[in-house]
DNA sequence: AAACCCCTCAACCGCTGTGTC
DNA sequence: GGACACAGCGGTTGAGGGGTT
């Protein structure tokens, strides 16, 4: 199949958004919503691709974005989460309230990346120095509720401690080391090695535990995945992993 | 002060997944 | 079941700006 290319139209613009742009798409969301993307700008009297509204919206625009500099704890959750997730920046940003995808996968690349990189390294060299973040463009041309403060006091990751993960660790990977105890080894690859004793130990937990709200039957046996079951079905694997950990921990007692 | 280097991050591109007909 | 449309995701890019020489 040939897909038609985004903004094929000629006449559709394209680069960075202008703060009258940005009014205009707020003020069409808040007032119609954003059940179609495709439709939105020309219902908007906008000229930008609906891909392009889309990812204004939801990486600039959103309300409950959560702007300015990460704080130690949510570069350690992302940290750990990517040991256990890899790149799915749309689940880790789903356990950070407030940060997007498209942030997190940033911050990882400039920041964290390296960070684990040198810190990986023998001679133990310092991390690349960081410069101050500058102030986004176009966050200040459009005051409103976007521009939040970079912590906002309400909002909190959404780890909880039952979840046992911990943010403790200012060097990161606790998680892998933790799955490393469990059976499970790490590697740089990012690939699990999981032995026989880990699954039937695990998965027997998880029967286990009726609070978790998992149903190991359909994460394992199903050959299709409904969509509203995807979140769910990584929920599984992050809670598994983590229930591992707490199960090492607990065995090591 | 100027030139260059490096970093950051908003935005784009291409692909995949899902729903509908 | 196939074709199509659309939403969403992850990889990549490049402009802009700050730091360094």
């Amino acid at each position: 199949m040939v897909r038609a290319p985004c903004c094929e139209k000629m006449g559709l613009k394209r680069g960075p958004w202008t703060a009258e742009e940005d009014m205009t798409l707020v003020a069409h969301i808040e007032q119609h919503g954003h059940s179609n993307w495709r439709a939105l700008p020309k219902q908007a009297g906008l000229l930008r691709c609906g891909k392009s509204c889309r990812l204004r919206w939801i990486n600039y625009l959103r309300p409950d974005i959560k702007r300015g500099n990460f704080t130690s704890e949510e570069e350690d959750a992302i940290i750990q989460l990517h040991a256990m997730l890899g790149n799915r920046w749309s689940t880790i940003a789903a356990r950070l309230p407030g940060r997007t995808d498209n942030e997190i996968k940033n911050v990882w690349h400039t920041h964290l990346k390296k960070r684990l990189e040198s810190s990986s390294k023998p001679s133990g060299q310092a991390a690349p120095k960081r410069k101050a973040k500058k102030p986004a463009v176009a966050a200040s041309a459009l005051e409103g509720p976007t521009s939040e403060p970079a912590s906002s006091p309400g909002q909190s990751l959404s780890i909880s401690p039952e979840q046992s993960l911990s943010t403790s660790s200012a060097t990161g990977y606790s998680m892998a080391s933790s799955l490393e105890n469990t059976g499970c080894s790490y590697s740089e690859s990012e690939e699990f090695q999981i032995d026989d004793s880990f699954w039937s130990e695990t998965l027997a937990m998880s029967v286990d535990s009726s609070g978790s709200g998992m149903e190991t039957g359909d994460t394992f046996g199903a050959d299709s995945v409904s969509p509203s079951s995807r979140n769910n079905e990584m929920d599984f694997w992050v809670t598994l992993f983590m229930q591992a950990g707490d199960m090492q921990s607990l065995s090591q007692i």
